[in-house]
DNA sequence: GTCGACTCGGGTAATTCGGGTC
DNA sequence: AATGTCCGAATTACCCGAGTCG
């Protein structure tokens, strides 16, 4: 933790003004020092003795836990955070979780690479950790509740999208019972302006024909992380490719199961293996104001 | 939902003079923190939770952050509200479902009744038409997708739990993908004033046990709605209440694997066919004052 | 030395305080 | 007993041009 921290990112933790933050500490209630220039620095442990003694809450306490933000140390921050998000999922601390994943996307950091860098880069790990061992089965079963709590959360924080917003929906094949990617894509789409919705797990082909007459979107998705049998699955996958071709609806797919062999023997309209890719493609379908620079 | 809001805002929201308003946090009726300079600061739960139990209404909910057409104790009957809600859920409306419930739990219907004269009872009905294959199969995964929504906004407005509230967690067995069970129990307990986490579902029992002694919990629940094999189960859940009687935990079972047959082979503390049970069983345990005098 | 982001101090408008009264 | 309105003083949020940081 470091010892000392600007004002900004004070205001952020405690959710107030830094006109406020200022007064604060010109009435010596927040021990401050300055630098050569005038700057204020802040002593941490002087701003939770603060928070102690007037019982303010901290909005954002993961912010104080951080290193001041270094210009172009984006990439570095996210890294970072991973590993912070890691051991907060695992802790099931559901309130830390939120906040270090709140405060990437208020940094500006595009939904795309949190859920790249971040969310999808910690749950390899947990992979990795349960195959060694090192984790009980409920901590990784526990995680992916917290997990889905967390874009719960993030999805709330969202901008509300205008009625003209194009339409996406999605899921994850019948045998695939895993709803975070597919919850991720619809995260990253909202994030993107559109007007995205998952329509779980476990969904046959053929109801993901009905689904795709029923609400016509411009875009439909699929993640793929296990297939039952292959043969039937390119049958009726050719179905569904026919289906959106007939529709004018984008197909874009992606998950572990769609190996270069599997990829060979079908057609879509694009294969993600990030969710940076899926976003480069989405914004080919739909360019947005660039408000994430990411 | 914004967390804090500012005197004038829930004054606004909810049609009052900011005077009343003033004395009702001195009185304690409703949470506040203070700024330095003495300002209050309010938690939106605690304001709803205030609104549930004296049945006032909501002039403009959008101010707190609620979904448009939210009343405070409107007097909506429960059987009624099922019907809507459940065209809701199969109509993919999200915004309505959750509408549907926070008014019902705004207008102080227990939690426990909610779930199982609505959510659930909803489901069942779905679980009908699906058989008789008047519904598409997406909306029934949809539908669950939207409960799980649902229920995390729920969470957002109940009132924060003391710390020293009773600790419970449980989840579904391996083998048992649905969640929506435990996520419901989490929710009654909540409302009980428990500090209950579900740990999510496919957990096998070598898993429950470890929980069990890391979380410490005074309750530990297990949805079980299939039952992979009778034998192993018998041998391992009679493990389960062995420890949990070893350590003093309360354990309560549901579902419907758990024929008269199979409660007639093992032991626990309840069994609960409703969410009514689940709470009185509760209760039992860890008595909850009644907040509402009327 | 350049550059973008941050912070400074100070001023202003809006909000909130506590208390008294209707 | 409870609510709404009014008051001066205090607090907070937002804004600006100039200076500092990394």
């Amino acid at each position: 933790m470091k010892d000392l921290v600007s004002p900004k990112q004070v205001a952020q933790a405690i959710g107030v003004s830094e006109s406020s933050l200022k007064r604060w500490c010109d009435q010596g209630l927040i021990p401050a020092i300055k630098t050569a220039g005038g700057h204020r620095r802040l002593a941490v442990n002087g701003v939770l003795a603060y928070l102690r003694r007037t019982g303010h809450p901290i909005v954002d306490p993961e912010i104080l836990g951080l290193p001041p933000a270094t210009t172009g140390g984006a990439d570095r921050k996210l890294a970072g955070e991973r590993e912070r998000f890691l051991e907060a999922l695992i802790g099931g601390d559901e309130a830390l979780c939120v906040q270090i994943v709140l405060n990437l996307y208020l940094a500006d950091h595009a939904m795309s690479r949190i859920c790249d860098e971040v969310l999808a880069s910690a749950f390899a790990e947990i992979g990795n950790r349960w195959g060694c061992g090192d984790l009980a089965v409920y901590q990784e079963r526990r995680s992916c509740e917290l997990c889905h709590r967390v874009m719960h959360e993030v999805r709330r924080a969202l901008p509300e999208l205008p009625s003209e917003a194009p339409i996406a929906v999605g899921g994850t094949l019948d045998g695939d019972p895993y709803t975070l990617a597919s919850s991720m894509v619809e995260l990253v789409l909202r994030d993107l302006g559109w007007r995205a919705a998952s329509l779980g797990n476990m969904l046959p082909f053929s109801t993901l024909r009905a689904a795709l007459c029923d609400t016509c979107p411009r875009l439909f998705w699929l993640s793929i992380s296990s297939i039952r049998d292959l043969d039937s699955f390119y049958e009726q996958f050719a179905d569904l490719w026919e289906l959106t071709q007939d529709n004018g609806v984008a197909l874009a797919v992606g998950g572990k199961a769609l190996t270069e062999d599997v990829r060979r023997q079908i057609h879509y309209s694009a294969f993600c293996d990030t969710f940076e890719h899926l976003a480069s493609f989405a914004r080919t379908l739909h360019p947005m104001r660039s408000a994430n620079a990411g």
